[in-house]
Parts: C-alpha cells; sequence; structure tokens
DNA sequence: TATATACTGTACTGATCAGTACACAACCAA
DNA sequence: TTGGTTGTGTACTGATCAGTACAGTATATA
C-alpha cells in the first residue's frame, strides 16, 4: 500500500504538466496516457471518476504545495517581510522564471472554469489574503496591504501570460523585481 | 454580394464571443452552431477551412478593431497624452470593465497558442511597443518608457484574470486605475 | 509457497468530434 | 420570369472522444 500513495502522487505531478500545457478540453485521454506514460487501466484505477477526478487531484495538489510554500511562510507570525521574500523566491522557482505557466491561471481563462470554479476562486483568493496580512504587519494600512497584495498577484499572472504569448521569460524576471521594488519594507 | 460581407462579420462577432468564453479545444462545431445560431452550411460556406480558419478570423478581427482603436491612437503623432488616457478608456469599455476576459489571453494559455503562437506574439508586441512610444513622447527615457509599457500590458492581462478567477469585475477597474495614476503625465 | 490486494494492458462501447456532400432556398441582375 | 450566385439545413463520414470490462501481472504479507 505505500507504493499506491508513491504512483498516485507521481500520476498527479504528471497530469499537471499536461493540464498546464493543454488546459482541461485539450488534455484528451490519448494525450495523457501518452504523455505520463500511464495507461488508461493505471489512470482510471487511481481515479475512478476519469479526468474530471484527475484535474480536481491536480487542482488539490496545487493547493497543498502553495499552502506549504507559499502562504504559511506569508502567515507565519515572526517574520513578515521574510515571508514575503520567500513568496517571490517560491513563485521564481515554481514558474521556473517564466518558463512556466499557471495551471489555475490556464483553467480560470478555459472553459473548466465553469467546472472548478470554486477551486480557482479561492486559490488566488487564498493567496491575495495571506499576502495582504503579510504585508499589514509590516506596517501598511488595511487599504494600503490589500491594494499591494492584489497588485502582486495580477502582475505575476499578468507577467505569465505575457511571457508565454511572447514567449520571453524575462518579462517574468522583470515583473518579479519591479513588484518587489514597490513594497517599500522590503530590500532591493 | 454586400450581404455576404456583413453577415460574414457578424459571424466573426458571434464566433469571438464563443471563443472567448470557451477557449479554442472547448468550442465544438456543435456549440458554435447553437450559439451562433449559424449552421454548419453557412460556417463553411464563409470559412471553407473549418474551425482554424474560424479562429483565425476571429484573430485577426481582433487585431484589426484594436488597430484602429487602440494602436492608432497611440501612435498619433500629435498628443501622446491623449492617446494614452484613449487607450484605458477604450480598453475599458472593450472589456466590460472587467466582465469579458481577454481572447488573445485565452488562447495564449490554452493549447492554441502553438496553432496561433505568431499572432498572439505579434499582437501583445505591438500594443507594448504602441504604448511605449506613447510613453516615450511624453518625455520618458527609452527604458522608462518600455518598463512602463509592459508594466500596463502586464497588469491588464493579469487583472483579467484575476477578474474572472475571482468573479470580480471590480479587480479590472481598480488595476486600470492604479496603472493610469503610474504614469506621471497622466491626470487622475 | 499461498493468497489477497494493487496495478496494468487491451479490447471494447456509444457518444461526440471536425469535416463533406448536396439538395434546396433566397437573392439579385438581366 | 429567368439564370446564376450566395447562403443554408440535413444527412452522412471516419476519426477521436471519455469511459468500461476484465483478464492478467506484480507485489506484499503470512
Amino acid at each position: 500500500m505505500p507504493r499506491e500513495i508513491a504512483e498516485r502522487g507521481d500520476a498527479v505531478a504528471a497530469l499537471a504538466e499536461v493540464f498546464r500545457e493543454h488546459g482541461y478540453s485539450g488534455s484528451s485521454l490519448a494525450r495523457i496516457t501518452q504523455q505520463t506514460g500511464l495507461g488508461k487501466g493505471s489512470l482510471y484505477h487511481f481515479f475512478p471518476d476519469g479526468k474530471e477526478e484527475m484535474a480536481e487531484a491536480v487542482l488539490e495538489e496545487v493547493d497543498r504545495w502553495f499552502s506549504e510554500h507559499v502562504f504559511s511562510p506569508l502567515l507565519d507570525p515572526g517574520t513578515p517581510g521574510r515571508g514575503i521574500e520567500r513568496m517571490f523566491e517560491t513563485v521564481d522557482q515554481y514558474f521556473r522564471s517564466g518558463e512556466r505557466i499557471c495551471l489555475v491561471g490556464v483553467f480560470a481563462l478555459g472553459d473548466s472554469q465553469s467546472r472548478f470554479g470554486a477551486r480557482i476562486n479561492r486559490y488566488f483568493s487564498t493567496w491575495t489574503e495571506a499576502l495582504a496580512a503579510a504585508l499589514k504587519r509590516t506596517g501598511l494600512t488595511d487599504e494600503q496591504a490589500s491594494e499591494t497584495a492584489e497588485e502582486v498577484v495580477v502582475g505575476i499572472q499578468g507577467a505569465l501570460v505575457l511571457a508565454r504569448s511572447r514567449q520571453d521569460p524575462r518579462i517574468f524576471s522583470r515583473t518579479l523585481s519591479r513588484l518587489k521594488r514597490s513594497i517599500p519594507t522590503i530590500g532591493q
């Protein structure tokens, strides 16, 4: 039984890349089996409810990962500035400095928005609110914190769209630097 | 023959809404016929190469519209500040103050990126460069103009992603106001 | 080694996919 | 009214879609 967990985890990671690249509708089961190396038998063994459950599992894993690596450091009561800095570093690594796009963003703009709307909404609101809370603890007012948090999340998503569109990851790097500079209590 | 042009134009406008809502892969011909009210006979009469030609026509129309209503005012040699202000107004109207999303952005994040990559790239680079040129003529340095132009286009796209994700168009309005404020030579 | 459970490949299903063929209708010019 | 072009509904095609069934293999424990 430990084997099951490990392999399902691997499956989720592989599935994430398929959905990220081709969106929900664009990820046919033929493409999924080919790109993940998993046959239909295995896929429907791990995800009995099929494609929709696969996407749910992927979104859940993204949630989990961001909670652990991004939201938690932001909510850590000790050092808000350090949490924010860590967020920028982690986000930069996660999106491979602009070579990767945001799976949640892909689902948000595609036709999967109606299917996964609640989860998509939650992902972005959690992120924005965690960042706003951290900013508040650096001394910003409620309004400043909320506005800046929104600016940062908006900037990250927009930069991913543009980096992908123009095939130029540097757009993402430049944007991250600019956003970091716009936060008073953080160096650089 | 005037009838053809008028009706093909209507078809393109209706198609744009389908692709915008469901992306390329998510827009099946069944859905297209249903949502546009046009039968297969008509669709393949106007677009003999099928769905791909429909999407091309839609992207072409978006290009044309933005060239006329956004890029041209920006490139108008007379009043760069007025052109930039008009851009913000027009963009706000076009995206219905955040209730609509960017078709090119949808295509950029979806699996249609590979198919229409060149056109997507051109759309965003034209926009960014036209805005940078206008900003330069307001007195900004090359570098300041390029960076600000990128910031604005990134912000608009990111705000559309977030407004859609969180089902809250006000995110878009707030972002437009903030971006406008970040341009020195423009009031507000 | 025995056996139960976890996993996987393959061959199927009916539905839906994009696209084709073509008869027919609407229109406009002569 | 006639004739040619433009536009449209419908019935098809083969390919691909998601999902099912199930026999078979691997594995872990006893």
